[in-house]
DNA sequence: CCTCTTTATAGTCGTGGTGACTATTAAAAG
DNA sequence: CTTTTAATAGTCACCACGACTATAAAGAGG
């Protein structure tokens, strides 16, 4: 920061591009926009846009949100920074700094396509078109950052509705590692740490299920994750 | 980034600001340099400077680096980014989008104060005095990510020289920390993990020790601690 | 109605990582 | 030669966790 006044310094836009995650059916679903127009028209690629003159990257990338779901309340959504991209040519038109955000989302409703972009809908994260710009690798970074944050913090439980059973907390950790879990030793592991999940009060699950009603639990007031709840098979090792 | 073309946008200045840290004499040390200019002239502040048209990010946090530190060889050095910083009214003369990045030294060349700022030194973190602009919390969110990152991967070695012994890797971990770790146990961890650390060819220590000569040791080919190294204490529980 | 299937819940057992220890060894300092 | 300091080696108990088995409570299908 020093040097201000001695050395000319170049101005750059500055944009906020948002990996917005949800769970649905057990797949990790992203949202994604059509783009309209050049470059990579037709493409798919990350929400996102401009920073405003008086706003914060994190402001900028709450009203971005809102406008892409279309869902008035975005206070209180899990919203991550993830990391900033700047290489040179990232954008072919000109040099563009963006602020990339991580959001996780608890239901899947459907966005309106709204304002610049072709349309916005939710795809799975396997199946998922090439993107535009460095958005793939934006995308990568995300859930890679995710999968780490389920590991030792309580994010988890902004994936899924104010009620929930642990069957479907299981299901968020599965599809963002895409493992599979054991059943049993997740719930220990779960209700053994304090703050994780409070029991909620009206009892059993949702209705229409197939086997034994499970009860329902809503999100308890920790944060972190102590001992952290390590994914399975990375390498050998394991705890 | 659609409505490129529809939308008027505003550019910004966009700068990098460096946490370098070290371990000096089992005490984690930053490299803070005295601003010589309004605003905050005479305050301590980090290291730092604007993005050139044609750098990254990263690119320019080594320039940067290279240039304060006065080190040649800035390759292969341990840097990570931390987080943008984007507040309006951050810096009180302009818009500033910073981009902060930790650096990891293993040992303490005295800076050469180059280039625009009044002084380069390094000072004790836990001695730091009020720094200009946003920068104490860069700093401490800097020494949060460290410490982290010590849990989950084998960064401590970035603080260390070539050859080293587990009794300054240890202080590492307990001046990032800020908390003692019984000997042994550190011991059969480190030692425990593939690939953390190998045995160094010459064997005994540097000369001038009071105790017994410890073995040296060299940093592994690993990268990431699997189980991770917890810190203690953090809220009672602990594995 | 009875059985099969499905899912939730409960419990058991063995292993391994770790915290808290206690020796023992090898150097310098007094 | 003794004391001090630090490195190294080893022990022991606890507990978190992976891998299991058993039971309970619902719907589906004949």
């Amino acid at each position: 920061m020093q040097g201000y006044d001695k050395h000319a310094y170049e101005l750059f836009a500055v944009t906020v591009d948002l990996a917005v995650l949800t769970v649905r059916e057990g797949a990790l679903h992203v949202l994604l926009v059509e783009r309209g127009q050049q470059p990579y028209a037709g493409r798919w690629a990350l929400p996102g846009g401009f920073l405003l003159p008086d706003e914060s990257a994190e402001t900028a990338a709450r009203r971005e949100l809102a406008e892409e779901t279309g869902l008035g309340d975005v206070t209180g959504l899990h919203l991550g920074q993830l990391r900033t991209y700047s290489e040179p040519g990232r954008d072919p038109r000109m040099r563009v700094v963006s602020v990339a955000f991580t959001a996780l989302l608890p239901d899947a409703p459907e966005p309106r396509g709204g304002g610049d972009a072709a349309q916005a809908r939710w795809l799975p994260y396997d199946a998922a078109p090439p993107l535009a710009f460095d958005h793939g690798l934006i995308l990568a970074d995300a859930r890679e950052r995710v999968g780490a944050q389920l590991e030792h913090t309580c994010a988890a439980t902004a994936f899924c509705p104010a009620a929930f059973t642990l069957g479907e907390l299981q299901q968020v950790y599965e599809a963002v590692w895409g493992s599979t879990l054991d059943r049993a030793n997740f719930r220990r592991k779960v209700l053994a740490t304090p703050g994780f999940v409070e029991p909620a009060a009206g009892a059993a699950r949702l209705t229409g299920g197939r086997g034994k009603p499970a009860a329902l639990y809503r999100a308890g007031g920790a944060t972190t994750l102590h001992p952290p709840l390590l994914r399975p098979s990375r390498e050998g090792r394991s705890a």
